[in-house]
DNA sequence: TTCGATGCAAAAGTTTTGCAAGTCC
DNA sequence: GGACTTGCAAAACTTTTGCATCGAA
């Protein structure tokens, strides 16, 4: 438990509860698990935290300025947020059942590098999401 | 003039003023040009045309439903479109002054189906989008 | 004439902000 | 104690919807 306290105080954020609950939350998620704002409002609530949903996106607007955790906007009008890892990864998202995969390939980064630099430009950020429908096991809607 | 008409007829969509001024709008955007569906709003009214914010919405989704439009979502929390074309494309978006510009490379989207392929998926649709900075021509933000 | 399309206003959904009260160090 | 945080409510935004009216075929 000192180690999200750890996190926060190295990200410059005071450590309090919300703060270390929300951690919590995002650090015990799966891969490929992505939580809304609403969707951790709704944990906190279940296990009987008493935070403010202006609270949630204010402690996710911090983490992600402070790097902690990375924001996207699949398909459908709200964020997500998942914890940083060190290595980046691009996202697999299943249309049908949700499901998000993550994927690290090192020669489309390559590739995509080589392709900035011929447009002159410095990469900051990137994303790479692909839609579609797993083949197998993918379960009702 | 007959052929955005000729667009929106085999689209099933009835020719109507708004739909046509909307869709000349978008025909007539540069390269790397994306609307917002307020932009738009706003062009309309600059040329004194009377269309509703709300007859935007629904002429724009009508569009991307037909397959006319393709609709971003860049950083921002508002979705922009661009007319559909016939080759497929990813973007450059610098941070810095908002230029978007286009590239479509090959060998990206051929890892892309193979990594697609190795996790048991059937890719409907890809987004990528690379954040950066332009090296050079960057005016003002 | 007959549906479909539009405009307006109101609703809905997500995210942000103002401010008084509370908390951490 | 003092600065930073939080909760609540209200505001801001983008997008959608209900409905009476209007327009294209």
């Amino acid at each position: 438990m000192a180690l999200e306290n750890q996190e926060l105080r190295k990200a410059g954020l005071k450590v309090t509860l919300p703060r270390v609950k929300i951690y919590q939350i995002l650090e015990r998620a799966g891969e490929g698990d992505h939580f809304s704002a609403e969707d951790i409002y709704k944990l906190l609530m279940e296990q009987g935290e008493d935070v403010g949903l202006a609270t949630v996106y204010r402690v996710l607007t911090q983490f992600e300025s402070a790097g902690l955790v990375s924001r996207h906007h699949f398909e459908g009008g709200h964020s997500v947020f998942e914890l940083s890892r060190d290595e980046q990864h691009d996202h697999v998202v299943c249309v049908k059942c949700g499901k998000v995969r993550e994927f690290h390939d090192p020669d489309l980064v390559k590739r995509q590098n080589a392709i900035a630099e011929e447009l002159g430009f410095t990469i900051t950020d990137r994303t790479l999401y692909l839609y579609g429908v797993c083949k197998d096991g993918c379960e009702k809607k």
